[in-house]
DNA sequence: CACTTTTTAGCACGATCGTTCGCTTGAAGG
DNA sequence: CCTTCAAGCGAACGATCGTGCTAAAAAGTG
């Protein structure tokens, strides 16, 4: 007979994925325990273990999600709206959006952080997942260049470089000193970075 | 007769405490345990122990030795520069090759995204850190306006947001992804920054 | 219903965590 | 030479780490 498409224990491994993902981004990839994460989804500790493999296994599976939810979140919202600027805009208005609201986010950061200086296959899942994300906005930014938005001579890779520091200064600014400013000095970033590349009316 | 100026105690614990900054530079300053100390610097975690009062002393001790490194390498020298935008300029090259050296630098990205969300002693301490050298910053640009060499109009607190935002995204580059390209960019942006800064001739 | 497979709990393991305590040691002071 | 004292070591503590093994409970299938 057909199994059901989800088994129970597919959707268990879901839900403590879940879990997991929003603890890694408040206290980091690397501090997630198996033993608060079972005690935070009142499971036992070797009942949620048998769902993976190992503790690497689940940082990796861990990371896999949050990229989930980064692209349904920001990438995917921005690559619905017009091509062009407002794509553009649109993508770095999501993006803002998602660093509020924490999440996949800061685990991106915080992991960057805590795996820039140790190899191993999450440091080079890390490394695969930003270079996918800046060729997106690199693309995105090409095909303003295209539609003429942008100025034919503008630089897609500093373009994505400066977006990404924007965008970790309003992380640091908003998460850890609270800076309610934050936000609108990134917006002003954002504008001062648009009107540099814009093409000339 | 007189004590000598630094007691054996004293100066192990200082040699201690730069074994502790340079680990905690690679794998974080919460992933630093006193175990691993103790056998990278060839004492006993008991004797290591006694002069550290606690785990966290320690990690405060580590990060207020970061800062004054930070401070000698980046801050110090930039204020020995000539006023102005040399100034700004002697500080982004300084803190420039601080990130690229990792050190007292990396050491505060990660931390940050360590602790950015959980409050404690550790995370007042980098929050007063980041604020005092922000200040510094802003102050320096300040400076550079009223020397001339920037817009009247100009925003200080803006301009150490963004200059943030470019190391920051520097260190990601450069320590993540091992982008050659980085440094170049890193440069490019602050370039950028300035020429929009500065006061029309 | 019985039966099979999947999912979970209980328990134990060696290692390591931060921390305490008592002891040895080597140098300084009288 | 004897005393004193800072400095460091060794052993041990309770807790928790990641990870297996086995049995019970639950879910799925006929």
């Amino acid at each position: 007979m057909l199994k059901s498409v989800v088994g129970k224990g597919e959707a268990t491994r879901q839900a403590v994925l879940d879990s997991a993902t929003e603890i890694a981004s408040r206290i980091g990839l690397a501090g997630l325990t198996i033993g608060s994460l079972a005690t935070h989804t009142g499971m036992s500790k070797s009942g949620l273990f048998a769902h993976f493999q190992s503790k690497e296994s689940l940082q990796s599976q861990v990371l896999a999600r949050a990229r989930e939810q980064f692209v349904d979140l920001v990438v995917r919202p921005a690559l619905a709206a017009p091509r062009g600027e407002t794509r553009v805009r649109e993508l770095f208005e999501r993006w803002l959006g998602a660093g509020k609201a924490g999440a996949s986010c800061c685990l991106f950061v915080s992991a960057a952080g805590e795996y820039d200086d140790q190899p191993g296959a999450i440091r080079d899942q890390l490394v695969r997942d930003h270079l996918d994300f800046f060729e997106s906005v690199e693309l995105m930014f090409r095909t303003g260049i295209s539609e003429g938005d942008f100025r034919a001579d503008a630089d897609p890779a500093q373009f994505a470089h400066d977006v990404h520091g924007i965008m970790l200064a309003f992380m640091h600014a908003h998460r850890l000193l609270g800076d309610p400013a934050a936000e609108g000095r990134a917006r002003r970033a954002f504008d001062s970075l648009l009107a540099a590349a814009r093409a000339p009316k």
